[in-house]
DNA sequence: AGCACGCCGACT
DNA sequence: GTCGGCGTGCTC
C-alpha cells in the first residue's frame, strides 16, 4: 500500500489508531470474499443509501472495445435516484481500480462517461456493485429507438455499441441543453405533386406518405435541377401525415438546395439542417431541437442518418453511390443501409434517390423491398441532352485531334456550346489508379480461380490482388488478345490545352480544394473533377465534355463502371434538354451505352446479375481483415466462421513509404443470408482477442463490406 | 487499454 | 523480512 491510499482513508473512519494501510487492506479483502458468493439481490458498499425503487441502474459504458461490449451494473444511490432515468448520460467509475473501501463506496478506476439503459430491481452480477458517480444532464437522450438502431448497426458491422453511439449523439452542450426548444408548428397542408407528376407512380408514391403510409421506392430521377424540390415534396407530403422525415445528402451543396427548396415550400421553423458545417452548440441546439420534437423534418449529411426525428414517416438517401455516404469512423455503416434498418425497425417510407442508380438500389428492386420510381423513355429523352461518344482509337486515327489531344467532333461541341451559354469539361482527378484490362477489348483482366483483379506488383508477374493466386498464361476471355494494358493519360493538361484553344472565353476550374457553387449563364469553359461540377445558372450548361472515360472505367475498383456511369451521368445532368454531351471513351463499353441511352437503372440490373453470378457484393456480403501475418493466421483460425464462408487470400497490403508493413489481408465473402453471422463471428473473434490483450502491433482490423474491392 | 494483483530474486 | 520485477486477469 502506497502513502496515496493512506490519505484516502475515510475521515472519522472510528479507527485512529490502527495502521491505515492495514485495516484498509483487511477491509478490502472481506470485501472481496463477499463479493465472490453468490447473491440474488443487489448490493452495495455500506453506507451508501441506495435508492428505494429499482436501485440498479444498467449502463453502457462509453468504451468502444469490444470486449467491454456489454451492459454494466450499477447501484443507485437514493440522491441520484430522480434524475437517474433510462436514456440519461451518466459518470461511472470504470477499469480495474484500486479497490479501497473509502466512506462506505468503492472507488477505483476512472471517471468515464455512459448511458443508463435500464433501471432494475436486481443484477446478475455476482458482486458488489459501484454507485454511479453522477447524472451528467436530466436529457433523456438514449432513447429506446435510437438504442435498438445503434445495436443493429453494431451488429450489422461487427462494431461496438459504444463506438456507434459516439458517431449517433452529438456531444453535450450545457448552454444549448438549457435553452428550450420552441413548440412544434402543425402539419402542413399536403403539397401538389410537382415535378413528381412526370414520373407514372410519383403522385401515388406522395399520396401515400401523405396518408400514413410506409411506400419504398428507388427513384432514378430525370436530369436537371428539379430533384432538390421534389425531395423536398415528398418530405412535405409526409409531415403533412403529422409524421416526421430524415433526408441524408452526400455534401453540404446538395443539402442546402434541399433546404432552399424546403424553405420555399413550407417556410421557416419546420426543419432543422444538421451538417458537419456547424459548431458544436449550434449542432447540439439543431439535434435537441429535432429529438424534443420541435421539429419534425432533418436535412442533412452523414451524421443525420442517426438524428432522433419522432414518429418517423419517411428516410430518404439522396445520391447513395457517393462514396461520403459510408462513415470514415468505425465501425464505418453506410447511409443507405441504416437508412434501410431505420425503414425496418421504425416501420417507416424508405426513399433512395439519384440522377444514377447503384446496384444496391438495384437490388433492393429486384428483391422486391423497394418499388421504381422513374420516367417513362419519352419523359427521359425530352428531358436529357443528347450524348455522343468518342472512342479514343477515333481519337488516335485523327491526327489534327491527337495534336490538339481533342477528338474533332469534342471540339465541335465545344465551340458550338460557347455561342449560346457555358460548357462543363469534367476531367477526372488526378491519382486514379488504372487497373489492368484486356489492350485490344478493355475487358477487365480478373483472376481464374476467384475472379478477383489482377495486378502487376512488379512488370514481370501477374497475380490476384484478392487470392494472391499468380497468373502466368493471361488471355482475355472475351476477344482473345494476350496483352494488356494500363495507362492514364493527362487530362488536366488536356483541359489547359482546351483553355488555350478558346482563348476568347474565360476559364473557371472547381474541384476538391475550391468547388464553385454555380457560374453564370454566359460563354465560359468550366472545368471541374467529378463531383465538384457547379450548378449553371438558368437552364444549365450548353454543352459538356466528359473526358479520360478510360480513366474512369479502368479504377481497380469493382465499382469502376457504375461510378464513371454516376459521375457522367450527374455531370449531363446539369446540361440543359436541347444541350449536346460527348463522352470520350470507348463506345462499346457498358457503361457508355448506358449514358448514351441515359438508363442507369438497366446498367444497374445488369450488373446485378452479373454480380450474382460472380459471387460480388452486394449480392455476397464481404469482410475485410487486415493484420500482420501470424496474427491474422491466428485470428482466423479462431474464428468461427460461417460454413459457407470462402476465405480470399492473404494478399500483401500496399505499405506507405517508410512506415513500417501494414501486413496482410484477406477477404471473406458468404453467400446472401449468411451476412450477420459473419459479422458476428468476426466480432466474437475480435472480443475474444482483445480481451487477452495483444501488442498494438498485432492488431487485427476488421470492416465489413470494404470499400476498395478491386 | 490501464491497472493492480501475484509470485519470484536482490537488498537494508 | 521487504522492495520491486513484469506475467496475467479483470473491469459492474
Amino acid at each position: 500500500m502506497s502513502s496515496e491510499n493512506e490519505s484516502r482513508q475515510r475521515p472519522g473512519d472510528g479507527s485512529p489508531g490502527g495502521p491505515p494501510e492495514q485495516l484498509a487492506l483487511i477491509r478490502e479483502m472481506v470485501a472481496e470474499a463477499k463479493a465472490k458468493a453468490p447473491k440474488a439481490k443487489p448490493r452495495t458498499w455500506r453506507g451508501a443509501a441506495l435508492a428505494k425503487d429499482l436501485p440498479v441502474a444498467r449502463v453502457l459504458v462509453n468504451k468502444g472495445v469490444l470486449h467491454l461490449d456489454q451492459l454494466w451494473d450499477y447501484a443507485v444511490p437514493e440522491e441520484l435516484s430522480e434524475a437517474a432515468r433510462p436514456g440519461v448520460r451518466v459518470r461511472v467509475r470504470f477499469g480495474a481500480g484500486s479497490h479501497h473501501v473509502h466512506g462506505g463506496r468503492r472507488e477505483g478506476g476512472r471517471l468515464i462517461d455512459g448511458f443508463i439503459v435500464e433501471r432494475r430491481a436486481d443484477t446478475d452480477y455476482h458482486g458488489a456493485l459501484a454507485a454511479l458517480a453522477h447524472v451528467v444532464s436530466p436529457e433523456v437522450v438514449l432513447t429506446p429507438e435510437l438504442l435498438a438502431l445503434a445495436r443493429a448497426v453494431a451488429d450489422r458491422y461487427a462494431g461496438s455499441l459504444a463506438d456507434v453511439l459516439q458517431l449517433a449523439l452529438p456531444p453535450r452542450n450545457a448552454r444549448a441543453e438549457a435553452k428550450p426548444s420552441p413548440a412544434p408548428l402543425p402539419p402542413p397542408p399536403v403539397p401538389d405533386p410537382g415535378g413528381w407528376s412526370r414520373y407514372a407512380a410519383g403522385p401515388a408514391f406522395l399520396r401515400s406518405l401523405a396518408a400514413g403510409g410506409a411506400p419504398r421506392a428507388v427513384w432514378t430521377a430525370l436530369p436537371g435541377p428539379g430533384w432538390a424540390d421534389e425531395l423536398a415534396r415528398v418530405i412535405a407530403a409526409t409531415l403533412a401525415s403529422g409524421r416526421g422525415a430524415l433526408a441524408v445528402l452526400p455534401d453540404g451543396r446538395s443539402a442546402s438546395r434541399v433546404d432552399a427548396a424546403l424553405t420555399a415550400l413550407l417556410g421557416e421553423g419546420r426543419h432543422a439542417t444538421l451538417t458537419a458545417e456547424s459548431g458544436p452548440e449550434k449542432r447540439y441546439r439543431q439535434w435537441l431541437a429535432v429529438h424534443r420534437g420541435s421539429v419534425r423534418a432533418v436535412i442533412g449529411t452523414r451524421a443525420a442518418m442517426f438524428a432522433p426525428v419522432r414518429d418517423l414517416g419517411l428516410v430518404a438517401v439522396w445520391d447513395d453511390g457517393d462514396s461520403s455516404h459510408s462513415d470514415d469512423r468505425a465501425p464505418f455503416p453506410h447511409v443507405r443501409e441504416v437508412l434501410e434498418l431505420r425503414s425496418v425497425s421504425e416501420g417507416c417510407g424508405f426513399l433512395a434517390g439519384g440522377t444514377g442508380c447503384t446496384v444496391e438500389a438495384a437490388q433492393l428492386l429486384a428483391s422486391g423491398w423497394a418499388r421504381p420510381l422513374a420516367a417513362d423513355r419519352e419523359t427521359v429523352r425530352a428531358c436529357a441532352p443528347r450524348i455522343r461518344t468518342v472512342g479514343d482509337e477515333l481519337l488516335a486515327r485523327d491526327e489534327a485531334a491527337r495534336a490538339a489531344r481533342l477528338p474533332s467532333l469534342a471540339w465541335e461541341t465545344v465551340r458550338d456550346g460557347l455561342k449560346t451559354g457555358p460548357v462543363l469539361v469534367q476531367v477526372p482527378r488526378r491519382g486514379y489508379a488504372p487497373r489492368l484490362a484486356c489492350e485490344r477489348c478493355r475487358t477487365p483482366a480478373r483472376c481464374r480461380a476467384c475472379a478477383g483483379p489482377l495486378e502487376a506488383p512488379d512488370t514481370s508477374a501477374l497475380q490476384c490482388g484478392w487470392c494472391g493466386r499468380p497468373e502466368t498464361a493471361w488471355h482475355c476471355e472475351e476477344c482473345g488478345s494476350f496483352r494488356l494494358r494500363a495507362q492514364v493519360v493527362g487530362a488536366r493538361r488536356t483541359a489547359e490545352e482546351l483553355g488555350r484553344a478558346f482563348p476568347a472565353v474565360p476559364v473557371r476550374t472547381s474541384g476538391r480544394d475550391h468547388v464553385l457553387e454555380e457560374v453564370p449563364d454566359r460563354p465560359a469553359l468550366v472545368v471541374s473533377t467529378p463531383g465538384a461540377e457547379p450548378v449553371a445558372a438558368g437552364a444549365g450548361y450548353a454543352a459538356a465534355l466528359l473526358l479520360d472515360g478510360w480513366a474512369m472505367l479502368t479504377r481497380p475498383d469493382l465499382r469502376a463502371g457504375e461510378d464513371a456511369l454516376r459521375r457522367w451521368i450527374a455531370a449531363a445532368s446539369l446540361v440543359r434538354a436541347d444541350g449536346q454531351v460527348v463522352v470520350v471513351a470507348e463506345p462499346t463499353l457498358r457503361p457508355v451505352q448506358a449514358l448514351v441511352r441515359w438508363d442507369p437503372a438497366g446498367h444497374a440490373a445488369r450488373e446485378l446479375a452479373e454480380r450474382a453470378q460472380l459471387g460480388f457484393p452486394p449480392v455476397s456480403r464481404m469482410a475485410a481483415v487486415a493484420g500482420r501475418g501470424e496474427a491474422l493466421e491466428a485470428f482466423l483460425d479462431a474464428a468461427e466462421l460461417p460454413p459457407d464462408a470462402e476465405v480470399l487470400g492473404p494478399v500483401p497490403l500496399p505499405g506507405r513509404r517508410g512506415a513500417p508493413s501494414p501486413g496482410e489481408r484477406v477477404l471473406i465473402r458468404v453467400p446472401p443470408g449468411s451476412g450477420a453471422a459473419l459479422a458476428a463471428a468476426l466480432k466474437a473473434a475480435q472480443a475474444a482477442r482483445l480481451a487477452r490483450g495483444v501488442a498494438p502491433g498485432d492488431a487485427i482490423r476488421v470492416r465489413i463490406d470494404p470499400p476498395d474491392i478491386g
